[in-house]
DNA sequence: AGATATATACTCATCCAGTGAGTATATATG
DNA sequence: CATATATACTCACTGGATGAGTATATATCT
């Protein structure tokens, strides 16, 4: 009950999502825009990145149309649909991470994304994540309380994240300022 | 080039076999001693376990043979080899980990099977770990510094990185005193 | 006595995550 | 002239993870 139980740590399907929100690409410009902005948040193979867009499509989240081209290989153009569209928003405003690694991950992505897309939710959507973190610090701050002693590891483990989490609700305040988010 | 790229973040597997090293035992119980000792580090499924027992036994780390019980479902019985031995304790001393995830998850079970079964390398266990941290800490500071300024979101990301190392630097230091661990 | 919950012990189908290598061509650089 | 880099994508394989299912035994509650 403590990591890996993602409701879906599963950005970087939104982030590629998010790119489509701009306009029509192809799998490499993609890739290669994901790297360059968001290289150092997420690591994403290219392969990786080929994989997603493949099951994007299949669910109907993304079009693909092939472009020949003279003397390159042909490329999938990739178009994002409506119900694309929705999921993403969807996302952007209601998903929430909760483990130091998601929150850096998760939240920097819907931040970028929604600086490009919707700027106008930004405070909102800053606010459903302290809220969330305030909320899990203090869930943790219990169990901690009520771990038997003997369980000197899984104490060690839970002090970690606490502490991180805390952490991680400084670093928070400082993107408040520097992205001149109003307080409520 | 940030995450995700473990040489092996395939702890709850060695920590399966680590629980084995005290002597033969089956799945079933194997998974709730894990989850009894290990359960707020690691989260491991039964389901889980199970698969990664398999998957060690083909690989010869483990051997399995079958218990018939009288009233209750037959046993595996399941019983570390030379082999798996081995790859147990050379994890045990030479794996590190680098991101704030994975020390607490790697470190803190090396920690555990360390004071169980290898007590007199805990210090040199320590040791290589501090040191780890010590020199990604200097390489993302280098990082930051050459990042183009433009890059607020990779920025954002390191930062917070930079900051949880620094953090584990306190923590494991307050494990040094808590498991008397000597300098040098 | 009967119902329900919990413990024992494990299997299976299914999907997502991630790597590494391969394929093929074009243009730039030494 | 050779080599490196950029474009554009595919494939095979392994590992991670969940959720549900199977089957029986014992303990607990009413």
């Amino acid at each position: 009950m403590t990591e890996n139980k993602h409701s879906g740590n599963l950005s970087p399907e939104f982030a590629l999502l998010g790119f489509l929100i701009a306009g029509q690409s192809h799998g490499y410009d993609l890739h290669q825009k994901f790297t360059a902005e968001l290289g150092h948040v997420w690591h994403l193979s290219q392969s990786q990145a080929y994989a997603i867009l493949k099951r994007l499509e299949t669910r109907g989240d993304i079009s693909a149309h092939i472009v020949e081209q003279e003397k390159l290989p042909a490329r999938q153009m990739l178009r994002i649909t409506a119900q694309g569209r929705k999921r993403f928003f969807e996302w952007l405003e209601l998903g929430i991470g909760t483990n130091a690694r998601s929150i850096r991950l998760e939240f920097l992505t819907r931040l970028f994304f929604a600086q490009l897309h919707r700027p106008e939710s930004i405070s909102q959507i800053y606010r459903s994540q302290t809220n969330e973190i305030e909320s899990s610090i203090v869930k943790l701050e219990t169990l901690i309380e009520h771990l038997p002693p003997e369980q000197v590891y899984n104490r060690l483990s839970l002090d970690l994240r606490l502490q991180q989490l805390r952490l991680i609700q400084n670093w928070m305040a400082e993107i408040r300022t520097q992205f001149h988010i109003s307080r409520i």
